[in-house]
DNA sequence: GTCAAAAGTCAAGAAATGGTCAAAACCATC
DNA sequence: GATGGTTTTGACCATTTCTTGACTTTTGAC
């Protein structure tokens, strides 16, 4: 459920219509269209990547290995025919598995289910727990205090994923600027304030601590 | 503070400019206008590499190549214009960031400071551990004695840091006003007394030691 | 012992930083 | 384009920390 599903491809229809597919059976899609837009997309953190290997420019056995350098997921390469030396060179290259056009729809969903649940077993930990109760799901981007699911905005939500996958170090304001919105933002440091005092009040709220801890003249730290 | 940063570009206006700007922000800089250049004065063991990529003989990627297998510290590309092909090329040969042409120098600065931060948070030795029961966790920047934490404010904290990891070593009060406000001392010495008298207090009531001594006439030292 | 320079102490004011609030700007959705 | 939520801003207050200056004590030289 919610499992998202990265779709590479330079046939913009392709990648549309798989989309809508998936989107049916209750993934989240994202597409891209060629290998510079597939790694920026990275940063959406999917569960699956499907992959075309003949695409224009930079291959997709290429991008396939440098997807892997960033991070651990099944990648299934589409293929219009796959020869011997194509099956060596994918399963070098770092994928997971083929699929052969023009392929049946159902075929695609049994190999990505299959997959999917394979990935689960074996990478359990997509998640952070910390102090009695509090679980931080960054995956699902989920906060749960004792089964009760607390909502927090994207913002709030960048925010604690920083903090608390990088618990007891000190941060200024600076650093997490950067790290949430990006580098070069210039950002009053009222913002931050803000929503480190609306992420405190709903986890104190729900749990009775703050979790963020303040350091004078230093920043901010999550405190585990 | 004090970094020391190569520049590596052809064109010779261009690096002569960038050591410029950059010394002018403090850093040390060197300058190479040839990948042999380069390579000869990686014995400069620079902190961070700028890298131009489109450069007669040898290119960036390549030099990026061998200079992965001598330093470790950030490189970061200076391009005119960058196509997937150069971040994906970049990416593998051992890169860290980009920077397209033309940039803003404000970006640059802001770039190499985080790169700069970041490689010294991990290359950083996480404690360090002062005689009986006293610990001084630098990237926590927090003190304990005996289990018990110790609370410091940011001046204090940092004059600690910079005495501690140069135990027994004496240091006049223009030295630390230097080490820990940055540049030259313009301050009263007062600042510096005052400071150490609370640092001492705090130490002394909990541990029964001031750790600071007095070197009279030269300054102080930490003792371990 | 006396003296001057250096170091230590203390209290008070200045400066910096963090917290809070309300309102404006922004954005997606209907 | 109205709505409701999110994000950003600016103003203001409270608190902590930093710095200062006057004063006392210690130190080493004479």
């Amino acid at each position: 459920m919610g499992y998202k599903i990265l779709i590479v491809d330079d046939e913009a229809m392709l990648t549309e219509l798989l989309s809508n597919h998936l989107q049916d059976h209750g993934y989240m899609t994202f597409t891209a269209n060629s290998s510079d837009e597939a790694l920026a997309k990275l940063n959406t953190k999917p569960n699956l990547i499907l992959l075309d290997i003949n695409m224009p420019g930079m291959d997709g056995l290429e991008l396939c290995k440098i997807i892997r350098n960033h991070i651990v997921c099944p990648i299934l390469f589409l293929t219009a025919r796959i020869t011997e030396q194509d099956k060596v060179n994918g399963l070098r290259a770092g994928g997971d598995d083929y699929i052969t056009k023009p392929f049946s729809l159902r075929e695609l969903i049994a190999r990505i289910e299959a997959h999917l649940r394979r990935d689960e077993r074996n990478n359990r930990p997509p998640e952070v727990v910390t102090s009695q109760g509090l679980i931080i799901n960054l995956s699902d981007r989920k906060v749960f205090w004792n089964e009760r699911e607390l909502s927090f905005s994207k913002r709030e939500f960048d925010i604690i994923e920083f903090l608390s996958s990088n618990p007891n170090q000190v941060f200024d304001k600076e650093r997490i600027y950067e790290a949430v919105w990006g580098y070069d933002a210039q950002g009053d440091s009222n913002v931050i304030k803000e929503h480190i005092r609306k992420i405190r009040a709903k986890l104190m709220r729900a749990s009775g601590s703050g979790y963020i801890e303040t350091v004078w003249g230093m920043g901010y730290r999550w405190e585990k």
